[in-house]
DNA sequence: ATGCCTATTGTGAATAGA
């Protein structure tokens, strides 16, 4: 069995202690961190833990990192076909024979301007990466902070998001388009409740009222479906002094 | 309708997040 879990973080710096107890009381064997905001990464806070540590970092915003407790056999770090785009967005590692890819895919706010056309141009980047790897038959996972509320069931109101990046039909249909090559949203195939969030605004007392979104997510090919054991959400993270906006995702896969 | 709150940079107040 292997565990992963994906975690946007909202600054590894900031969130060092809750991390790093978070990891040492779940070990998961591999996580995929989000907006780790630096373009350092306290690698040895981890590998004294047992950890591996596979980083693309940059100054004040995004930032990606891959730790794993099972050997790193191979790392890209950066998506293909983006001459010229500096955005640390993008990781991925083989590990245990699985080709593991880690995304911080941008939000696009707001909606009109050259941060959207961003969006769907990095989404539709994405798509032909991914159709690469179909066709190559290549088993893997994707997993990270997608910026995409897939459904309306995956917020608490649709009518409070539907100027928003998050939920156009531009953006979301892309996203249909990556579960159209074949993949599975682990969470939703093993969980019937539609009441599954992942993230809850700090402003307006969204975290006390549950009134969260989910657009974090594990998206499996057709080879790692099939090995689905179970994929949670775990909120408690979310609700300590000094939490992420985002709490963990976490996918198991039997052997 | 707008801001609510948090983090970074840098030590102000602006930018970004979603």
């Amino acid at each position: 069995m292997v565990s992963l879990v994906t975690w946007n973080v909202n600054s590894i710096k900031a969130r060092l202690p809750i991390v790093r107890d978070w990891i040492a009381a779940n070990s998961p064997d591999i996580v995929c961190l989000q907006e780790i905001k630096t373009p350092e990464f306290p690698s040895f806070e981890f590998e004294t833990m047992g950890y591996s540590c596979l980083f693309v970092g940059q100054k004040s915003y995004n930032g990606v990192a891959i730790l794993s407790r099972l050997p790193i056999e191979a790392a890209e770090r950066e998506l293909p076909d983006g001459e010229g785009d500096d955005h640390a967005r993008f990781i991925a590692a083989d590990i245990a024979g699985l080709h593991v890819i880690n995304i911080y895919l941008p939000n696009g706010n707001p909606v009109g301007t050259e941060k959207f056309t961003y969006k769907l141009a990095w989404m539709d980047r994405l798509q032909r990466h991914l159709a690469r790897l179909m066709d190559a038959e290549r088993p893997f996972v994707i997993g990270g902070d997608f910026n995409i509320i897939p459904d309306d069931i995956d917020c608490y109101d649709p009518r409070a998001w539907t100027g928003d990046a998050l939920f156009q039909p531009e953006s979301r249909g892309r996203y249909r388009a990556l579960i159209n090559l074949g993949l599975t949203d682990a969470l939703r195939a093993v969980n019937p409740n539609p009441h599954l969030y992942t993230f809850w605004d700090y402003q307006a007392g969204r975290w006390q009222r549950d009134q969260g979104i989910r657009i974090d997510h594990w998206l499996l090919s057709p080879e790692t479906a099939d090995r689905l054991e179970g994929c949670v959400v775990d909120r408690a993270p979310r609700g300590l002094e000094k939490a992420s906006d985002h709490t963990p995702v976490i996918v198991t896969l039997r052997d």
